[in-house]
RNA sequence: GGGUGUAUAGCUCAGCGGGAGAGCACUACCUUGACAUGGUAGGGGUCACAGGUUCAAUCCCUGUUACACCCA
């Protein structure tokens, strides 16, 4: 016997046991022989992460194509893991340190810092994957991966490798963002430009030999220890004269030139710029273009280096702006000062760091290169976007993608493998400015001491220090101009004459690994294929690549699907999936972006723990229509636990009437028109969930299951079927209880994929009855119903469910006390109408609430009346009825018929109309118009009736 | 500044070139033998505004307004 309400909390954690135990998620389980196949690899959420109500949105939808195709048949691989996330990683475990007061990463040194991260995340690394499994996610976890994973890091080694051998990741000295609290490099994609109020200082620099200056405008005037040069529009006539002239820089004295550069806006400010090449990302093209050497006037903590006049050294950015300005104000330099609102870049994660424009060397992915293939992917669509809109922001960002920087000057990471040495002097970059070190880029140390052996004609020697370390530095200035005395053959003799140990120290060639790492998302573009085994060419990624589907938010359109598509391209040829399902962001009831400052967060798992898993994933993807973001509100979750109930409720009628599943039963001889009726619309339902769930509307999909579960099986069917089951008719009994059981199996599994727990549960409790079930629901076949429409039967249970509504309507409005049994006379009734009576008479007194059925010729006196077909029911409620009530409500009724005439009467009036009008639509309308004339009269007759 | 999107019931949202929908909330009645996390009946909308296309516009087009997001 079931419980008397389903209790989520109590169920979950077994059901989900049963399912692992059965082994139901694992690739290719329930699979039919010679399935294809079907794959999702999940977009890999942080280790460090926990579930947040996106995760709950994105996991749900994976879940729900998941379970579906594997209920089709399918090969079905759900592949899940989770990436190492870098940054956010090392910080936890340094802030862990510091917590517990024990030394600091650079102090126990990288080896036993890494030690450190692992330890952390094999005790907390796996918060989210737990969280998912509460949801009920069905991937296949005996394949969990991890991005730090051997395999997966071969994969990032061997990529890495062949892009630099291609050209395609080259090192170079350039402007990066970069975030002075945690030093290191972030893409522009973990920028957030927020708009805050600033200022705009007006500066003045005097010009050289001369009494007149130049004034610049600059919301930044710290960087003016760092500027190079001014540069005005070359057409700007108040500027003509001074270009070519200098400028003397105040505070610092330095001479700047003063250029021609149609970066200078002469509608802006004064329009003379200060140009400061090492500090902002406009500059630094202007200062290629006019070959202006940029000064770096930061450390790496963005403190003041010593590239500045000695009393700023050592200021923080902060206090140097306020000194700047204090010094420039006392020399009489600062013209005036206005209010702007500026867009300053802040750390996206914390948003709390000015991420700062710094010139550092830094490895680049030629992004252009690879985006090509890509765009033309989703151009030809063999990527299709859903919904398609979204391809417009793909192609956006796509077509003016900036060279992506994927080294942090982090530990935790994939360690760049690149190593660096000295050049030798035949080298053709030997002695070139800006040359930088000979690299070399290989699998492993040994290789790369193979090629640097290769190369220099002589042994080589590790060096542990780092390459910005003064030994590295000495030890390659050393070697480099022995290299340079050596291609002189008198410079070498004297040097061999004054240094005995000359020859020995050129044999000593110092060689250092690359301490930097990479980007998290370099692994986690390769996502798709290195979960597979790659580069290993293993029978999964033969089998499961490409992936079908990816589902993603559209915030991650850039990090996710741009990066794999490249990748994919790149090393597998094909695109790694054919369709990206883009969900929408969800919002609370408000429409606000969900933040923890705010305090408007909805934690999914406390939906979880009160209104169960299913509650909570139906709501998703209830409320997952195709559009840009959903409002959640809790009171949507709570409807669906409603639901839940419902069924659960429904399953319980069954069991305490003997509705059990019988090993012969088949729908297609059924006899009796209620029983025909429903096998139908649960054809019907199925048709529509499925085609809906296939064009990924997900909202549809739930909402049609939760309508046909709700609105035609547990409120009319379960309903109609009570005097029958509780009648002594014992043929229609049974066939009855055959098809309640029946059809109750079809909607445990309509409904598996959005509910899959309470569904398994009643599965396994139905199951307890009547023939054995071979197998869980979770690997159960998707319904298969086809010709089971029955037209004669839908007219008569729709009949049935009209005079009952009628009735039921009648009686409200009449007052009818909801417990009084009421006589029906029927009047005019035709042959269908008796035959219908005649059929469904138990359930028209049941529903109806009626005392007795008569026909009569006449309708009694003080009736009130309601048009079915040509039938006209009478309610005999003399005495109890108000007939100047009744007559109101008849008048009403004319009224509506009447407007329905007129207005079809205009329209079929209209001689354009008619002769441009489709036939069917013009045939609909005198159909509509026919019928409700026949209303009309009827209702008249009945309101004549009554005086 | 450029781009994208949204305006439909009190709230959250579907829908759509020919009859305005759901859930929640609301009102009235109902402790009927699955379910009060329920049942029955009901009220409530010039589908943002102004033009245009069309036989026909909530739906397509243009503009306006408001809001949201993305990029600079």
């Amino acid at each position: 016997m079931l419980e008397k309400t389903y209790e989520p909390g109590a169920v979950e954690d077994r059901i989900y046991k049963a399912w692992l135990d059965a082994q139901a998620f694992k690739a290719g389980a329930g699979a039919r022989p010679g399935a294809e196949t079907f794959t999702i690899v999940i977009p890999p959420p942080n280790v460090t992460g926990s579930l947040h109500i996106g995760h709950a949105l994105n996991n749900t939808i994976q879940d729900v194509l998941v379970r579906y195709n594997r209920m089709r048949g399918k090969d079905v691989l759900w592949q899940p893991g989770t990436d190492h996330a870098g940054i956010a990683t090392q910080m936890i475990v340094e802030r862990q340190l510091m917590e517990r007061q024990e030394p600091g990463r650079r102090e126990m040194g990288r080896e036993k810092f890494l030690e450190r991260v692992w330890e952390w995340k094999a005790e907390s690394g796996g918060t989210i994957i737990n969280q998912l499994k509460r949801l009920g996610a069905s991937a296949d976890w005996s394949r969990e991966r991890f991005t730090m994973d051997e395999g997966l890091s071969d994969a990032v080694r061997k990529v890495f490798i062949e892009l630099w051998k291609k050209g395609l990741i080259y090192r170079a000295k350039r402007l990066v963002n970069w975030h002075p609290g945690l030093e290191t490099a972030i893409s522009d994609l973990e920028v957030e430009n927020i708009e805050v109020a600033g200022k705009m200082w007006h500066l003045s620099y005097p010009i050289e030999d001369s009494t007149e200056a130049i004034v610049v405008a600059t919301t930044r005037p710290e960087t003016m220890l760092g500027d190079v040069a001014v540069a005005v529009h070359p057409d700007d006539p108040r500027y003509k004269g001074v270009i070519g002239k200098y400028a003397i820089l105040p505070i610092v004295g330095r001479r700047i030139p003063i250029v021609a550069d149609e970066y200078a806006d002469p509608e802006l400010g004064s329009g003379a710029v200060k140009i400061t090449p090492a500090h902002d990302f406009n500059d630094f093209e202007v200062g290629q273009r006019h070959h202006l050497k940029p000064i770096n006037i930061f450390t790496p903590s963005a403190h003041i280096n010593a590239s500045a006049p000695k009393e700023y050294r050592g200021l923080d950015r902060f206090e140097a702006r306020k000194k700047v300005l204090a010094d420039l104000e006392a020399l009489g330099a600062v013209l005036w000062v206005e209010d702007k609102k500026i867009m300053v870049p802040h750390d996206e994660k914390t948003k709390q760091v000015i991420i700062e424009p710094f010139l550092t060397d830094q490895w680049f992915v030629n992004a252009e290169e690879l985006a090509k293939p890509a765009i033309e992917s989703v151009r030809a669509g063999r990527t299709k976007f859903v919904p398609e809109s979204w391809q417009n922001t793909y192609f956006a960002w796509m077509e003016n993608i900036k060279p992506w920087t994927i080294s942090r000057q982090l530990w935790w990471g994939h360690q760049i493998p690149a190593w660096y040495g000295p050049r030798i002097h035949t080298d053709p970059e030997f002695g070139k400015l800006d040359a930088g070190f000979k690299t070399f880029v290989a699998e492993t140390e040994d290789d790369a001491k193979k090629q640097a052996i290769a190369y220099y004609g002589r042994a080589v020697e590790m060096h542990e220090t780092g390459i910005g370390s003064s030994p590295f530095q000495k030890a390659v200035a050393e070697f480099e101009q022995i290299q340079r005395d050596r291609a002189n053959p008198t410079v070498w003799a004297t040097r061999k004459a004054s240094d005995p140990f000359a020859e020995l120290s050129d044999n000593k060639v110092p060689l250092h690994r690359d301490e930097d790492v990479l980007d998290t998302w370099f692994s986690s573009a390769l996502w798709p294929f290195s979960t597979l085994g790659w580069p290993a060419q293993t029978p999964e990624l033969a089998r499961y690549y490409p992936t079908d589907v990816l589902v993603t938010g559209f915030d991650i359109i850039f990090f996710w699907v741009a990066r794999m598509m490249m990748m994919g391209l790149e090393f597998m040829g094909k695109e790694p999936f054919h369709t990206v399902y883009v969900h929408a962001l969800v919002r609370d009831e408000h429409g606000q972006k969900m933040s923890k400052t705010k305090g408007n967060v909805i934690d999914p798992l406390k939906l979880i723990d009160e209104y169960g898993a299913d509650a909570t994933r139906f709501t998703m993807a209830a409320m997952a229509a195709q559009g840009r973001d959903m409002r959640l509100a809790i009171a949507r979750v709570e409807g669906y636990r409603n639901f839940v109930t419902k069924l659960w409720n429904a399953a319980r009628f069954l069991e305490m009437n003997g509705c059990v599943r019988r090993a012969d039963y088949n729908p297609a001889r059924i006899n009796m028109p209620l029983n025909r009726w429903l096998v139908g619309a649960t054809a019907r339902a199925v048709t529509e969930v499925q085609t809906k769930i296939e064009e990924y509307k997900f909202n549809e999909a739930a909402n049609a299951a939760y309508d046909f579960v709700w609105g035609t099986y547990c409120d009319w069917y379960v309903e109609l079927a009570k005097p029958v089951l509780t009648g002594e008719q014992e043929a229609e009994k049974q066939e009855t209880q055959a098809t309640a059981a029946f059809v109750l199996d079809q909607i445990l599994k309509l409904l598996h994929p959005f509910m899959p727990f309470v569904t398994e549960e009643l599965w396994g409790e139905t199951g307890k009855a009547g023939s054995a079930r071979d197998r869980q629901l979770i690997v159960s076949e998707w319904p298969m119903l086809l010709g089971y429409e029955d037209k004669q039967a839908d007219a008569e249970m729709e009949w049935l469910i009209a005079a009952v509504s009628g009735i039921r309507s009648v009686r409200t409005e009449m007052n009818v006390p909801a417990g009084a049994k009421i006589p029906l006379v029927i009047v005019g009734a035709g042959q269908e109408t008796g035959t219908r009576v005649e059929s469904q008479l138990q359930a028209l007194i049941r529903m109806a609430r009626l005392e007795k059925v008569d026909y009569g010729s006449d309708v009694p006196s003080g009736s009130a009346q309601i048009v079915l077909g040509e039938a006209t029911f009478a309610l005999p409620l003399a005495g109890i009825i108000d007939i100047d009530a009744e007559r109101g409500r008849l008048k009403r009724e004319v009224a509506k018929e009447e407007v329905e005439i007129e207005k079809i009467d205009k329209k079929l009036g209209n001689e354009q109309f008619v002769a441009k009008a489709k036939p069917e639509v013009i045939e609909e309308q005198h159909t509509r118009r026919a019928e409700a004339v026949e209303r009309r009269d009827r209702l008249l007759a009945a309101l004549s009736r009554l005086s």
